[in-house]
DNA sequence: ACCTGAACACCGTTCAAGT
DNA sequence: ACCTGAACACCGTTCAAGT
């Protein structure tokens, strides 16, 4: 509904109109009509631009990960501390990419990690991009805790439940998927996140 | 196409049409349709057995686990339901191997499903495998949820949620890793469960 | 090169009407 | 109670035709 200018490539405006959609509701399913619509085009230029659904819907996470998450989003007590934290986590997953950038990401990630004898330089490049991991992660768990949002022991557990599910999140975007991943990923990054913050001690 | 007696109730032709399908192509979508026009019944009769798609989809994964499955653990009354879902998880598990064998896993994986472009036949091959995953998860959660020990709906969320901890896990198996990786696999496939089971809708 | 919009082949669900 | 099949409101993709 924004005036766009007309002007403005189709491109453009069905990249914004998606993300538009998006921000409005996380669980919009973005469908060749309702986006064209919005965008003021054609389905037919649509898929001129975007040659599947699963390309449109790509480019728009692309989009929202590139420009939507700029500071550390964990101090900003304006957000429930769930909210915060998905955010947070939202940018540990944000350099993995997605589509091709995502594969060539993990192909990486194989030369470097997986596929060569695990020697003590190998082990030890990893666990200290893992450890940067870790302490970010349990930085932000121990601000929540200063609020009370969640227990202060047992971080340990914590921490890695949550790595482990970012590590899938991460090469599920390097795997062929279904469907949109962006409203499947938010929902189980709030699924982790409730799981992390409702903890009881069972 | 089988020629089942014409006496036989709708309800158990639609059950064995869709079962069919499913065993001829495990990616089969059992469309409405389709299952109706197999089985030899009007959609609406479908609609009327099986309220909803999903209802369908449910009452034929049952079917299928229930006979090739016999011995699953989920049916293992003696165990608390958590219990039962994490050993279930770990066979799940099991074949991504430990050590030298799980990278070398994650290497066929890598070369068969991340490095080639996701031609059409790339992503159908990958699907059917996640989508049988996904129909064995469905499944257990169906049979916890008829015990009560879980919600009954929205279990959609659910099994991403813990398809995306094994894949975690699964290629957590093939990094270096700092310690055992036995206890902490334990700790947070007992966490992603334990998130699973006490859902509260928040 | 970019765009249009109709057409195609599908979905799942609803419902008046039959037996 | 069980079943029919048309109708509705959607999908994603294709494509001849326009500029």
């Amino acid at each position: 509904m924004t005036q766009d200018d007309r002007s403005t490539g189709s491109r453009e405006r069905i990249l914004a109109a998606a993300a538009a959609m998006v921000a409005e509701d996380v669980t919009a399913r973005l469908s060749v009509r309702a986006v064209a619509a919005r965008a003021g085009v054609s389905t037919g230029s649509l898929r001129f631009h975007f040659p599947t659904q699963r390309a449109l819907q790509e480019a728009v996470l692309a989009r929202i990960y590139e420009h939507v998450f700029p500071d550390d989003p964990i101090r900003d007590r304006s957000l429930p501390a769930r909210d915060r934290l998905v955010n947070c986590l939202r940018q540990v997953l944000a350099p993995a990419g997605v589509g091709k950038q995502a594969r060539e990401a993990w192909g990486k990630a194989y030369e470097m990690f997986i596929a060569p004898e695990p020697t003590e330089q190998v082990r030890a490049a990893y666990l200290a991009m893992e450890r940067e991991g870790w302490r970010r992660i349990e930085y932000w768990l121990t601000v929540l805790a200063d609020e009370g949002a969640l227990p202060r022991e047992d971080h340990a557990r914590r921490v890695r439940f949550l790595l482990t599910v970012l590590n899938g999140l991460s090469i599920e975007r390097a795997l062929p998927a279904e469907e949109s991943i962006l409203r499947s990923e938010t929902e189980t990054l709030y699924t982790a996140v409730d799981c992390v913050l409702n903890a009881r001690t069972a």
